[in-house]
DNA sequence: TTTATTTAATTAACGCTGTTAATATATTGA
DNA sequence: TCAATATATTAACAGCGTTAATTAAATAAA
């Protein structure tokens, strides 16, 4: 890689970071091409020399946040045992995450995209990304007979819609009211979506 | 109600009238102001004297559109048996209209809230739409000892997530990508859901 | 019916937004 | 050091939601 090619990412990083910081601090409403730039400590215009546009900039964020994200929910998991107990784990690691920093549920789930034919491997990223952080304790629980592949998967779908919903309801329309209700409701649906019957 | 008032709900009509067409058509992303107003046949700045805000006027909309869904599902689903299977037919059906009208699902799901205090009474609406479509059944399935109460009221929160997420990543994240797959997935994950042990 | 007063609709304006063109400033090669 | 190239900045445009000032319409009083 020649220098240029490092000053370009090197450029392109500070203007992911200022991003960043904005979508974990006051979320996506306080995105805008002048606060990133402001932030990144260049002039707005700047920017369109290293990003085809905002939303471009905006979606490089995703692996970051997800590396970031899955960090986190294996700290919080190390210590549950393979296969249905460790799936609730990460389930529950994993909303924690997103109630921590809902900018990124955020940008995950809502934030719209302009060129959808060029994001879709972002977007496949998004929509398997609980599936990759517990293929492993569902492949346990298939290996170890506790329940078979044809189950396995959609249970595996399930789980993930429903907590892709439940967030959605909570994040963006405040249902249930209180994070109690929210946190015991997640409880509730994992223990159902997951009870070997 | 005086003359006054009728000539006031009339007006407010034009504008929720012009809202709800833009919606079921080109969706969200076309909303503004002056669109609104130019449908309507006033100006943009008339309508701030009936409404609070445009946000005030959208979710508006909320209501009516809740009132043709549920007519759609009646209609979709009047011949099929109380219990499991008209709880399914709804479910489906449900799914149905937002495909049709993503702009519905849109407002309902993703439209952000200024006021979110001033709104908890629409909020809840949202949330519990699917339940009331289909709260007959459930209780129809409790009664007939299909089910117990609890397992009840968890699936009929778990159909209600899954859906929305489901309907969230299709309609929002295009996956999967093509409707074959979604519709065979949404079929699995209601027989799945609603499978009696 | 004409005039004065109140009500409602419109235009103009403000401060935002994303994006692009034109300009100014560094950086590089000769 | 000077010319050529690359990069960063400012100015500008068209759009957005919203409000203030202004015009047009409807009503009440004379």
């Amino acid at each position: 890689m020649g220098n240029k090619e490092i000053q370009e990412q090197r450029m392109r990083g500070y203007f992911i970071q200022a991003t960043k910081e904005i979508l974990k601090g006051e979320g996506l409403k306080s995105i805008s091409v002048r606060n990133i730039a402001d932030r990144a400590g260049y002039s707005y215009a700047t920017l369109y020399n290293y990003f085809k546009d905002v939303r471009d900039l905006i979606f490089e964020c995703v692996v970051d946040f997800q590396e970031e994200c899955e960090t986190f929910v294996i700290s919080e998991t190390e210590k549950t045992p393979a296969g249905i107990e460790k799936i609730k784990s990460i389930a529950k690691a994993y909303v924690k995450y997103f109630i921590q920093y809902p900018g990124t549920f955020e940008l995950f789930f809502l934030e719209k995209i302009n060129d959808v034919a060029n994001k879709q491997p972002t977007l496949k990223l998004i929509s398997n990304f609980l599936d990759r952080l517990s293929n492993n304790d569902w492949e346990y629980c298939i290996d170890t007979k506790v329940m078979n592949k044809e189950d396995a998967k959609v249970k595996m779908n399930t789980l993930n819609f429903t907590l892709v919903g439940m967030l959605l309801l909570y994040i963006n329309r405040r249902q249930p009211e209180t994070y109690k209700e929210f946190s015991e409701e997640i409880e509730n649906q994992i223990n159902s979506i997951l009870e070997v019957k």
